[in-house]
Formats: structure tokens, sequence, C-alpha cells
DNA sequence: AGTTGACCTTACCCTGAGGGCAAGCTTTAG
DNA sequence: CTAAAGCTTGCCCTCAGGGTAAGGTCAACT
């Protein structure tokens, strides 16, 4: 019966621990990713280890770039023991996709954008081929 | 003394000729981009050929990624005589720094996204290693 | 002249993922 | 006992507009 009691940590240990600001935590939690958690009789919320895997998990997800509602989303298949990792990674390729068109998206401006700064000599004459090049 | 007649026309020309909303081009006027519209009797926004083009120019720059704030002192230079194209160069590297590291981030993303997910087989049972990536 | 429908106006709330700050309570250290 | 540090909620801010509402205006048609 030994080590039963958990170890409980203040949000600004949790936050510690895990990385993530107080701010994010609550905010986690008001979202609806984490349950609700227990409070001191102060109205203090309490962590437990469990709880700070979960927040760990979500780090990691963000990270990842998953939004908010993607990651409830994994969080629900990571709780639940009939997932199939199908289902998980169909969320998974469904973000890649998201992921590989912004990037896409960005070096096409970014390909325009250095056309146009490699044809501006940057010198103190006011022509420039970059404003011509926004004009047209 | 011909042709000194322009051509005005009201927002939702302006909007269908620019391919903006007329949203934005009041919002672009409420953020200083561009000079207050003259009115109609009846308070209709009216633009001339001229604001027309800056309209255009303001897409180009959006369509690149500048911010409002980054056009703004783009058209500044654009109107000013001025200038000299190095400013102008200045502005566009720094804005190209911005999109080269917002695609290597979103790179360093695809990258370990799509290791989880090739590690990950997709079928019916709940090992997977895209959770376990996340957990860890 | 009246009416209908398209167009215009301002004003307000909404987005995502938090950051920053204020006012007030609690805990801890000295 | 007191000061500092930590916690609470609540409110406003971001950025580039989108959506909607309530109301005024204009052009065409009857």
């Amino acid at each position: 019966m030994a080590n039963l009691v958990k170890t409980l940590v203040t949000i600004g240990q949790a936050a510690k621990q895990t990385g993530l600001s107080a701010k994010m935590i609550r905010y986690y939690e008001e979202e609806g990713l984490l349950l609700k958690a227990n409070r001191t009789d102060a109205g203090y919320r309490l962590y437990n280890s469990q709880q700070l895997q979960q927040l760990g998990f979500i780090k990691q997800a963000r990270a990842l770039g998953f939004s908010i509602a993607q990651i409830s989303s994994l969080l629900g298949l990571w709780r639940d023991p009939n997932r199939s990792s199908r289902e998980v990674k169909q969320l998974a390729e469904l973000h890649l996709d998201e992921i590989k068109k912004k990037v896409a998206e960005l070096q096409q401006m970014q390909s325009l954008l250095q056309q146009l700064a490699d044809s501006c000599c940057g010198d103190d004459q006011p022509q420039c081929a970059i404003l011509d090049g926004l004009q047209k």
C-alpha cells in the first residue's frame, strides 16, 4: 500500500515541468482538452503525474502544428482503448496535407519575392524592380 | 482638354476590378493605406483609376505575404520620388527572411509528422506509433 | 408614382491560440 | 508580522478580414 500518495503540483510547477505557460494550461482546460483539474480548498488547481503526461502530449502535438480541435480528437483516441491506429493515422495525414499545402504556398511566395529582390539593384536610385513588379 | 473627366467607380466596381472584396477596401482605408476616398452626396465611396492602381499594388503585396504594416511602408516608398531602391530591397529581404523561417519551421513539422505517420501501420489495432511518439 | 432588387453605409461580434494586465486572495520565507 | 511570490478570475489585445443587421440610395420596370 506504499506509494499510493500521488505527487500533486500547482499550475506553476506543472508549467515549469511541461514547458507550457500557466495561461496555456488554463486555456486547454477551458477548451475541454483536459478534465477540470482538482482544486485545493483555496481554489488552486492541482495536477498529478497522469495529467502532466497529458499536458506533455498536448505540447508535442502543438509542436507538430495540430490545432486545439485536432488535439481534442487525438486525445479522445489516445484515451480510447478501442481505437484503431487507422483513425489516428487519418487525422495525422489530413494535418500533413495541410502542412504541405502551406509549405507550397510559402515557397511560391518566396520564389516570386526572391525574383523581384534579385532584379532590384538596391542602390540610391528611385527606380526599383520590386515596386514595378508589385504595380503590374 | 478632352479626357479630363476621370472615370469614377463605386466600391463594388472597384472590388470587381481589383479582385479584392469591398470589406478589404474599406479596411485598407481605415488602416491608413489609402487616403480617405471621395464620396458622393449620398456617402458612397468613389475610386479613380489611380486609386484602383494602388489597390492593385496592395493586392499584389498581400499575395506575396506582406503585412498591412509592411505594405504601408512600401506604399510610402512607392509614392516617394526621393526613395532609394535600397530601402525597398531591405524591406523585401526582411520579409523574405520571415518567409524562409516559416518554411523551415513547417518543413521541420512536416518531416517529424511524416516519420510518425510512416511508422504507424494504420490498421484495426489500437497500438499506434503516432500516439506513442506524441507521448514521449 | 410606386415598387422591387441591387448596391451602399456604419456598427457590432467572430475567428486561434494564447499574452498582458489588474485586483484580490493564499501561501511561504524571513 | 510582513513582504514576496504564487494563485484566481476577468477583461482587452492580437491580424486580416468575414458575417450579419439595420437602414439609406439608386436604377429599372410597371
